[in-house]
DNA sequence: TATGAGATCAACT
DNA sequence: GTTGATCTCATAC
């Protein structure tokens, strides 16, 4: 049975809207990736969002059109991979925090120096790097390789609850997950 | 289980 | 000069 390739358009709605139907989907970098159980919503009206106080050379990607991959270095150690959503100019994104390896776990070991499954994707900055997305994949269409990316087939259950490791807008319920999921960061409650 | 430090860089004050 | 959309390892309880 043929999957549904998520395509730009998909991008183009609310990251309220995108980010909840996100979960369940299954995201590949090349040969390697899994299904996506934890996200973050960011918007250009939230302060703690990147675009909040505008443009700057770092977050420009998430000033253009929506289905493109933004990715920026974290901490000055970790790249995070983001999707960006709503119409071009809107500045918004939702931030991949976490995936359940399904496909070339092998390599994510070798790339994570860890066998651990349940650590190889829980996390963005763990994600990146099991993934092997870099500053190289920062304005990449996400329907185009090395990026597919597949709707889900299954009916979800998504947990809410407010977004992990920022300082502003933390009472904010943005984050997304997929509800009694292993893989997650950091369990809901 | 919980807390703390170090790694390391670009945006921002 | 300070601060992060983080992770890992060490030490303490």
């Amino acid at each position: 049975m043929a999957r549904l390739r998520l395509t730009r358009p998909f991008f183009a709605r609310s990251v309220h809207e995108v980010a909840p139907e996100l979960i369940g989907a299954t995201l590949l970098v090349g040969d390697v990736g899994g299904r996506i159980v934890e996200l973050e919503a960011y918007h250009h009206t939230d302060p703690a969002a990147h675009s909040y106080r505008g443009e700057t050379e770092r977050n420009a990607v998430m000033f253009g059109p929506p289905g493109y991959a933004y990715v920026y270095r974290s901490y000055g150690i970790h790249w995070c991979l983001n999707f960006v959503c709503e119409p071009k100019g809107s500045a918004s994104a939702v931030l991949i925090r976490a995936i359940e390896p399904t496909s070339g776990l092998d390599k994510m070991r070798r790339r994570r120096k860890l066998n651990d499954e349940r650590l190889l994707c829980s996390g963005p900055g763990r994600l990146a790097q099991a993934l092997g997305v870099t500053h190289a994949h920062n304005g990449l269409p996400l329907d185009r390789l090395p990026f597919e990316l597949y709707g889900r087939r299954e009916t979800v259950e998504v947990a809410v609850g407010v977004r992990i490791g920022i300082t502003k807008a933390v009472d904010l319920p943005w984050r997304y997950g997929l509800k009694g999921s292993k893989f997650l960061s950091k369990p809901f409650r």
